[in-house]
DNA sequence: CGTACCTTTGACGGCTGTCAAAGGAAGTGG
DNA sequence: CCACTTCCTTTGACAGCCGTCAAAGGTACG
């Protein structure tokens, strides 16, 4: 396997470091890459979980769909993130997710994880540091949304997925380009597309970000950081030492 | 030990059964319970995650402090829950811990809990369960927040506190009694405390519900979860049959 | 070239926040 | 038991953020 290949363990290694043997026992046990196209659904919400998945190219959504109709979308999935981890001790999916653009995954299936994580309590640990990590993105979001109005709503949203895309290396220099449409934005934070528009409008017009057709650019961090009472604390946080050895 | 005395076995056998051993190395590992005053705080943010809570009795809430002075609520815990379980990973906690009411919780040491996971994979898995479980209350909460208006952000949050005490057969009767300020239900939802005030008022005038200082009473269970489009699914769901055995 | 998707703009209304003030209930110290 | 403080709730006036409705144009895609 050259390093180009995705695999559940690149994602699962982030937070502790993992010993040989797990490393295989992971490589052994995935799936080889899979292409999914734009839209298709890896689950719908009310399935049973039975895979996960790593997404190696592309991005990708999860959203929980009111009986109203209407959709809230609760997590957005960067390359190199695992998908399902989240979900997967439940025996229903709460949500479903969705690709945003063409991409590839490995699947892994639930069964091996289990056997996986029987054989190494480090595994185990891993994987539950991993959901840790992804559940604390949502945690930071309700917090967001609870506190910001619809701007620093926008900024911090906007700040968060710099972030997670500059540590995986996707960032394009010092300002970057987030394919997002803005009906995203809406599901994402609470806001109607026509508000987002208005929002973003301003938000280009003090410099801080410029605009295109599905996609923003970040101009000035400084203030869209101060606009957004963002800290990038969260998220890269190693392992609690106490857990370790 | 008699099943009065709180153990974070209850806890974790929730979800997952646990073998005899299990269960004892649990209650070899746990310490003595301790009385907390109201307002004593249990850890702060920032502080390295070193001690689990099972909440013996009591409520307690878990807050985030924005730079600007203002606090948003995550979690309520109510008798039964088992505190600090999803930040566990962490090396420093992103919320802090504070009791709402006088109560008793009983200590378990983080590392502790590594040792038992070491020993035993099941553990491991309840572990990760008792933990996503919690973090899906936050994510039914941010949906709830992403997707209502004050009304049925109000209703809804009345309802998931009311099914959650139903579990742990706390409640008194067809109707209960849930010990809230507004100002709590304001960090919760956010919201402001007039605006709670206000819209509380509504609601009992409508017949929804009664209200008492520091308390509310659900009165019509079926309005309120029509108008807060409340599905109970979530709550009490078993474990991925998947990962049994 | 036609259709679907994405974005923008304006007018309007209402939900919700802000500011201010007041009173009642609970807790505290004397 | 009383005075005092603190906490919790309520009410009113007012402003503004944001949703709704409607229409239009631009861009991608087949």
């Amino acid at each position: 396997m050259d390093t180009q290949e995705c695999c559940i363990k690149r994602s699962l290694c982030q937070h502790i470091e993992l010993g040989e043997e797990d490393l295989l026992l992971l490589e052994e046990l995935e799936h080889a890459p899979k292409e999914v196209e734009r839209r298709s659904q890896l689950w719908k919400a009310g399935d049973v979980p039975e895979m996960l998945y790593t997404l190696q190219r592309g991005w990708a959504y999860s959203f929980h769909c009111s009986k109203g109709g209407s959709r809230q979308v609760l997590e957005i999935f960067l390359p190199g993130d695992l998908i399902g981890i989240r979900e997967v001790t439940f025996n229903t999916h709460y949500t479903g997710v969705e690709m945003l653009t063409d991409g590839v995954v490995c699947p892994f299936p639930v069964q091996s994880l289990r056997r996986a994580c029987q054989r190494s309590s480090t595994l185990g640990l891993a994987m539950h540091a991993s959901a840790s990590h992804q559940q604390a993105v949502i945690t930071e979001r309700l917090v967001n949304v609870l506190s910001h109005d619809a701007k620093s709503r926008i900024a911090h949203f906007a700040l968060e997925i710099y972030y997670r895309l500059e540590r995986i290396h996707a960032t394009d220099g010092g300002s970057f380009t987030l394919p997002l449409t803005q009906r995203l934005f809406s599901l994402m934070l609470g806001l109607t597309e026509v508000h987002v528009s208005r929002t973003l409008t301003d938000l280009a017009e003090e410099g801080l970000i410029h605009k295109r057709r599905n996609a923003i650019r970040i101009l000035d961090f400084e203030r869209l950081s101060v606009l957004a009472g963002f800290v990038p604390e969260h998220c890269s946080e190693a392992i609690n030492p106490l857990l370790r050895g």
